[in-house]
DNA sequence: AAATAATACTTGACATTTAAATATTTTAAT
DNA sequence: ATTAAAATATTTAAATGTCAAGTATTATTT
């Protein structure tokens, strides 16, 4: 669906790639929604496990960076994992504000275990580029989110 | 941020590919909701005006079917607006589970105001891009949402 | 013409975001 | 050194979003 807008050349341009981003986004991320439903988890959920596993423990603010969501949500989402027994809030040592989140032996089999399936996935939804379309895509996305961060400091 | 799976080539560029994608349209979308924030919607409340604005009255099930969005949150998003008196339920006359939505004159004035603004926005964003990257943007975008949908029918 | 299926919208449970609140630690000024 | 101010880590609360199930209405099938 192109843009109806009636602008310059350059308006319209830029309205389209930006609307054709954000409609692949949508449908991509929906997508993944839906393969991770059968794990029972949210993406966040998953997205945290699987930070913990690849990157080892971490506290919420560490996490709420590598993830771009809110710090505000991820004492929700440390809780229910927790209600899973899939990672536990450890006290920091050295600071008592602070809690380091651990996989547990459950948490870390379970992620150990979904990964894969989850990388296929991704492989999955990827395949419909060609190899250098994808990496096309990855260095055109990787200059927009970076310039855009940069523009805002 | 690179992911620190170590899988096939395949694997590696498809995850790679994704976290760009997605880590790219975080950034870009709060930063458009931000610019949406000072005009006091958000971003569905102006997606609904705009397509209003732009393609006519419609029911809330059509409006859904542009927006990508669920049913469920457009009775919501609807309901704001109703309050702000930006646009109005009118009942169909000749299917009575039907609603048009219609702007009111307020809410046409309104987003005849705010658009270009949002325009401006958006521009500004995507011209970290240049024009013919722009370009390739939307085709793999356009390429991987539809090819998506495609598979799932 | 009645039963079944499909459609349009709303409701309810839960997830997420932002902003404000609380607790703790660090920095800076005296 | 001590205290006040600023910064940091997490939680809480209100608003908005998603999904799935529920209700009302219309279309289809026999």
């Amino acid at each position: 669906m192109p843009t109806h807008y009636k602008g310059t050349v350059k308006e319209r341009r830029a309205l389209n790639a930006w609307i054709k981003f954000m409609r692949a986004g949508i449908t991509l991320d929906s997508q993944l929604t839906n393969s991770l439903r059968r794990f029972e988890l949210t993406e966040s959920q998953f997205a945290v496990i699987e930070a913990l596993y690849h990157l080892g423990p971490m506290n919420l603010t560490e996490i709420s960076a590598k993830l771009l969501c809110t710090g505000g949500n991820l004492t929700t989402v440390v809780d229910n994992l927790e209600k899973q027994d899939l990672v536990k809030r450890v006290p920091s040592k050295t600071d008592r504000r602070q809690y380091e989140i651990h996989l547990t032996p459950k948490g870390k089999s379970h992620i150990k275990k979904l990964f894969p399936d989850h990388v296929k996935a991704i492989v999955r939804e990827m395949s419909v580029l060609s190899p250098s379309e994808q990496d096309e895509l990855s260095r055109l996305c990787k200059k927009l989110g970076l310039e855009i961060i940069k523009q805002n400091k």
